[in-house]
DNA sequence: TTAAATCATATTGTAATTATAGGAATTGTG
DNA sequence: CACAATTCCTATAATTACAATATGATTTAA
């Protein structure tokens, strides 16, 4: 039960972007570098951000992306669910799943829900902002 | 980000040992019967159940499964992660994983670390007597 | 005009998932 | 003892997902 790499690149490339946010477009190339990802898997990544409107494009030199929100308006599910697919640990909670065939409320399907209610509290409450400044909490133990 | 078949039909089968224990040994044919899955791939599931001591095997005709413990001794984590492996949402807060190489304490593994702690807050602590315990409560709906 | 960037789509290699299949070994019963 | 019911073991297969890589088209600032 992974959280794949395309998720977990997402949710750094997003971090990468919301860090390094000056008003410039920043090119993926950089954050590729930064990163240490593969620029063309990063692309077919932020190509998925891009159409959802998470990130904005600017084409040609001098062009790469932006957020197009302040990061606190980006919950880490939000990132998730668009890049991975559902969070839920059962299909048959996912409210857009197929409910169960078998059973109208089979036994570990109340686990499962536990489960989903678990992991849903953890990634949408977290936000990119979050993120950001559990960063440069990290980053003043460095200056030292 | 799913939990697989394998760890689903371990923890039913367990489920239905704990439910429909009575001292003799149950077939796996009347599980599969039962919870509606293939008794060939049940065969491979429960092989690991047994040699990690989970269930004790009896052979021969009127042959079968019992656990070998009480329902209350096996938590859900249990058993999800040996027929599952790591539940852990990625490899590098897995103790058994392989730390991250790059980033000595990287900003969104503070994120993984919740997550995991969220996923394990519930299948550490549900049992299977808590399953049989709510699938008892269930029935009961049903008497009416 | 050129080069730097995004955009789009196809292809590939590997591994995991989800079984199915065939038969060997064990053992209670008639 | 023979038989049949069961567990046990291993191989194989079909499908899908994962994680990229590759190629080239399009846009646009300088």
């Amino acid at each position: 039960m992974r959280i794949s790499t395309k998720g977990r690149y997402a949710l750094r490339l997003m971090l990468d972007l919301a860090v390094h946010a000056s008003g410039d477009p920043i090119r993926l190339k950089d954050v590729a570098r930064r990163q240490n990802i593969s620029e063309k898997y990063l692309e077919q990544i932020i190509s998925v951000l891009n159409k959802a409107g998470y990130v904005r494009s600017i084409r040609g030199p001098q062009g790469g992306y932006v957020l197009q929100k302040a990061p606190e308006e980006y919950t880490v599910g939000m990132i998730l669910r668009l890049t991975e697919g559902s969070l839920c640990p059962v299909e048959c909670v996912d409210d857009a799943g197929t409910p169960c065939a078998s059973e109208k409320e089979c036994t570990t399907r109340l686990l499962w829900k536990k489960l989903n209610d678990a992991i849903n509290g953890v990634v949408d409450t977290v936000t990119l902002g979050d993120l950001v400044d559990w960063r440069a909490q990290q980053a003043d133990h460095y200056v030292i």
